[in-house]
RNA sequence: GUGAGUGUAGUUCAGUCGGUAGAGCGUCAGUUUGUGGCACUGAAUGUCGUGGGUUCGAGUCCCAUCACUCACCCCA
């Protein structure tokens, strides 16, 4: 196929077929953090590539490897955002957001870019539902956040997920079981792939995550991280496991979970499928205590996560296969140029009273029609030709019983109600 | 960035030993006079991903390239 006609490598085209269907999707999930007290918030689509080195982190992969960056035309350096976060900071900072009544809660709905190689549930643009709590250092803000992911998930009946929490413990805390955790694997280093050896000094807690069986092997007696949380991060944690049990969360804890975003601290926590292939994590998130006094603002507590939609949709389509899509109530057919044009009539009357209403605009034969209409799905249908137009008179049919009755033309709207 | 697999109609795919392309689904029209779904008939649509090579002749064999898919890595 000519490159003219072929979407850039790793993007997606959202046909008709499917568009109903993810805006339906997009609607409950904003119904539901609104519900949750959580308000939308917008921002630019590229930022300063400043902004991600020094949210997302200098040494991650996203920021090392994954961004779109280019110079724009005065010399600035932009990045096509990478993820949600950080532009949504940004945004708090500039705008002083933290002086509104605490604890802030903002989603968002937007797309991301990151040049990878595409794979099962994985793109170059992708969209995120994310979500950010600001203001509160407690467990039960954590707990809340969790619990925003669990009911928009657990909301579209998408089988079964599961979600796992880990903590990666405060700046203090961590230091120190970074250095254990470096002793460890030294004593190992022989034994680790490749990729493993050149994380050991950099960041050693990547390789907890490896896939490799023999790093995770090593990695199985390895330290956990669990085991040096300091006094606040070990009662913070406890805190947000109680407060996960008291709403009926399960979860399973799992210390392996490190994240690829430098921006973590304590609470960490993924919702996974199984039905996703390689890339199973649906939704992604946890605590960021720090990022944004990092951007200059004042010291604020804040977590949240961001949950893919193309995966969530992928998911969603294996447990209802059947296609959604808007069908019309009504399909006014007509035969004869008279009638055309009093189909073409009436049918505009019915959609200034929001009514979803079609007719024939090719000029097709009846039985042409009627199957264009059962094509639709409409609800109902209705023939006209020279006897109704004289009468104001027709038969009102319904498609999917066949059955018929006669009705005054002028009341059209009220019959199919 | 690394590895493997696949590229033929809108779509899913068939195409033998090399002889310039087929089917199902979909689309459109029709199966007599004013009623769809089923059935039947017919029609339209292809630079066989692209470029080169071998050959009298390539969808088929060889090379390159691009794209897609899956996996590694990383993450949503």
């Amino acid at each position: 196929m000519a490159p003219l006609t072929q979407a850039p490598k790793g993007t997606l085209d959202t046909l008709p077929r499917d568009s109903f269907l993810l805006r339906k999707i997009e609607n409950q999930m904003i119904e539901i953090a609104e519900n949750f007290g959580f308000k939308e918030i917008r921002t630019p689509t590229f930022e300063h590539t400043e902004l991600f080195c020094r949210s997302v982190g200098d040494t991650t992969d996203v920021v090392q490897k994954e961004m779109y960056t280019f110079e724009d035309k005065g010399g600035r350096s932009i990045t096509l955002r990478p993820e949600g976060t950080a532009g949504a900071m940004r945004a708090v900072v500039e705008h002083g957001l933290t002086n509104e009544p605490m604890p802030l809660k903002l989603f968002y709905l937007l797309s991301c870019f990151r040049h990878e190689k595409p794979q099962a549930g994985r793109l170059r643009e992708f969209h995120q539902f994310g979500a950010e709590l600001l203001g509160s250092s407690s467990p039960k803000a954590d707990a809340e956040v969790i619990l925003l992911a669990d009911s928009l998930l657990s909301s579209f009946e998408i089988g079964e997920y599961s979600l796992e929490i880990n903590s990666l413990g405060c700046k203090s805390c961590r230091g120190e079981y970074t250095k254990k955790l470096i002793e460890y694997f030294s004593k190992n280093e022989e034994t680790l792939c490749e990729t493993c050896k050149g994380r050991l000094n950099k960041n050693p807690l990547r390789i907890l995550d490896c896939k490799s069986p023999i790093c995770k092997k090593v990695a199985a007696d390895a330290p956990k991280i669990t085991e040096f949380l300091c006094e606040d991060c070990s009662e913070h944690y406890k805190g947000v496991k109680k407060s996960l049990d008291s709403m009926g969360v399960k979860y399973k804890e799992n210390p392996d979970i490190v994240r690829g975003l430098d921006y973590y601290n304590r609470t960490v926590f993924e919702f996974i499928s199984s039905s996703l292939g390689a890339q199973s994590t649906v939704c992604g998130g946890g605590r960021y205590d720090g990022l944004i006094s990092q951007l200059g603002g004042n010291d604020c507590a804040s977590l949240g996560f961001g949950l893919g939609i193309e995966r969530l949709v992928s998911l969603y389509n294996l447990t209802h296969p059947e296609k959604e899509t808007k069908k019309p109530k009504i399909f006014i057919s007509s035969i004869g140029e008279a009638a055309s044009n009093a189909a073409f009539k009436y049918t505009g009357e019915l959609r200034n009273k929001g009514v979803f209403a079609e007719c024939d605009i090719v000029g097709r034969s009846l039985k042409a029609q009627m199957k264009y209409a059962d094509k639709l799905g409409a609800k109902y249908s209705i023939v006209l030709g020279d006897d109704e137009i004289a009468s104001g008179k027709a038969v009102l049919k319904d498609m999917e019983s066949g059955e018929k009755r006669e009705i005054e033309l002028r009341n059209i709207a009220e019959e199919i109600k």
